[in-house]
DNA sequence: TGCGTCGATGTTGACGTAAACATAGCCCCG
DNA sequence: CGGGGCTATGTTTACGTCAACATCGACGCA
């Protein structure tokens, strides 16, 4: 063997630490760590000094044993049932850039499955992962379900319309959306409003739905039989094809745009046009339902101000110990071409 | 002062470390670590006593300490421009669902802006956060244009069209799905087919529209003027009601299904029906698409594969130091309703 | 019976950082 | 002009884990 080194060829070089600084900028460690954490006073030749030596050798502090010292970890975890939600995306990215502007980074924890199963391994998992704080973001009952023991040393906010959690809720206000949608097709003259709700596990579908039934019981309206969705279009589409059969049907409120968008393709699929023939009110304003054929009347939902007040108050959580309120974002009604006046009395659909 | 102890009331109480649970099983911190690692040999009768007491003081590893001791962070950083885009996230969750089956956690570095300042920024910033590798998901030409260091020492993919990364980089094969789009067209007796595209700072987009001139080419058909879009459905909307007002537009391809939402949105309008009067293809295959009215033809991306393809090669480099090759996920054309044959000539578009 | 071997477990130290405490020089004020 | 306090910096140590090495006892074979 020509070499007895054979380690040689590649010097595994290993990231500078705050030892390598403080011994070119002639310093003690201490010094170079007030330095890199801009606290205390330190003579400006000093710190001048560490700074070049750290630009120097590459210096970057080393997040584990800052962790390890500190206990703080820097790092907020977001548990999340599926991304493929409009709003729950809207939401993450909020929570991401107001995370990152909090000086937090985000670590995602997927539920691979949303079984209570899957769930309670997610959160028996979750004080492995290195995090002072959780989201959850919620899509139906696991909480409950499940027979899940959540840590109960970490700060933990909930983004859910359920009111039975231990943690602070941070929701839309569903009920004044439902409302403001019914109201909307009432006012327009409607007899009644039809409802495409989402799926019986869903908080914010049971809400928008019981909102919906006391905005008609309150307007002395008849309360038609409920279509039950699963908030994709597909489901949306299914139910619209039976209020296309009926001729009793003049409003119709979904529970979220998608669905809408399946019961306005229904509703031209039976040559029923929107809205000279019926209406129809979506909830969420998701991106594209400003150009749905027609452009979908629907309620806005401010996701981002959602995932913005969650990630302060959980941030507020982890640095005070104080723990929130229920917060309550408002939404608003987006007026678009899907919604006018029933069509003449007697009201048989035309059908051209 | 009735009480000296002033601290007494929340008994602060730190999480159990090996320590903790070395003296409540009479064993050295050595042996709980060998029982935790599931490594050496380990009498079972001490094993059982060990896991009987982690059991009980609630002992989790500490991550912190454990990447501090081994350098390895068990954590995959994910950068990404926006999370509004369908396909971006569809491709983060399935990154994130298999970074979880292979023993990683997600640590998502959202970009504020998408800014050349603002990367660069995020990219140096990379470092300080622990993580073993990196996943790129591109929007733009961000990576060129501006002067970024990326870490030399770091594992990374790219998810992009472009070729000019020192980097893997996994991407849909944009190429063969415009040709597919437009061959499609073409087939069904069209004479060219206008192109709806994306910006111009998108490589996908520029691929997209090359390929689509690459086919007409090579049909011998005339290549008309790009229009174009922004990927969103608004921008789509815009060029439908240009391509409108021509009467010689038969077929028309955008680039992505919001554009091509917007595009049905704007025929409608105008009276042009879809697919009798003219055919429209998009490209995602989003999950609203089946659902547009009428449901739209486009072209299926594999957007699961993709992130899977990119976490796997990811991972590999991570583990293995190999690098990999550039890998391209192939699409499918996805037939709805949106597409048929051209109206009889003499080709005026009839107006009811 | 004695020695080598091997399996089970214990001891020590180091990873990079920062809190707590220590020291040394300086200035201000009585 | 002397002591108290204040500022800048250094020294020590602990955070929780795990690799490397050390130890100890049991068993097998000559």
């Amino acid at each position: 063997m020509p070499n007895g080194d054979a380690k040689a060829p590649r010097p595994v070089r290993r990231p500078a630490s705050m030892a390598d600084v403080a011994r070119l900028a002639g310093v003690s460690g201490q010094t170079v760590s007030r330095v890199a954490n801009e606290v205390e006073n330190v003579d400006p030749a000093t710190r001048a000094r560490v700074l070049a030596a750290m630009r120097e050798v590459g210096y970057r502090p080393n997040r584990a044993a800052r962790a390890l010292r500190s206990g703080r970890f820097g790092s907020i975890g977001v548990i999340m049932f599926s991304l493929s939600s409009y709003g729950n995306t809207r939401s993450l990215e909020a929570i991401a850039t107001g995370a990152a502007s909090a000086g937090y980074s985000i670590t995602l924890i997927p539920l691979a499955s949303a079984s209570p199963m899957a769930v309670a391994a997610a959160f028996a998992r979750l004080s492995e992962h290195a995090v002072d704080g959780v989201v959850i973001i919620m899509e139906a009952h696991y909480l409950h379900d499940s027979q899940v023991e959540l840590p109960t040393d970490l700060p933990i906010v909930v983004l859910d319309s359920s009111g039975q959690y231990p943690y602070p809720i941070i929701d839309t206000d569903q009920a004044q959306g439902a409302r403001l949608a019914t109201q909307h097709l009432l006012d327009l003259g409607h007899d009644t409003v039809w409802h495409v709700s989402g799926p019986a596990v869903s908080f914010s579908a049971t809400r928008r739905r019981d909102s919906w039934r006391a905005t008609l019981e309150a307007a002395g309206a008849r309360v038609p039989e409920v279509l039950r969705g699963d908030w994709s279009a597909n489901s949306g589409y299914d139910a619209g094809c039976i209020l296309a059969e009926r001729d009793d049907v003049t409003a119709v409120f979904a529970s979220n745009d998608e669905m809408a968008l399946g019961v306005l393709r229904a509703f031209r699929e039976h040559g029923i046009r929107v809205p000279e023939d019926r209406s129809v009110v979506g909830f969420d304003d998701m991106r594209e339902s400003a150009n749905f054929s027609p452009p979908l009347t629907t309620i806005h939902q401010n996701f981002e101000r959602v995932g913005i007040r969650a990630l302060e108050a959980l941030v507020h959580e982890i640095e005070t110990g104080d723990t929130s309120e229920r917060i309550i974002v408002p939404t608003q009604l987006v007026q678009r071409a899907s919604t006018a006046p029933p069509p003449a009395r007697p009201g048989r659909v035309a059908r051209p």
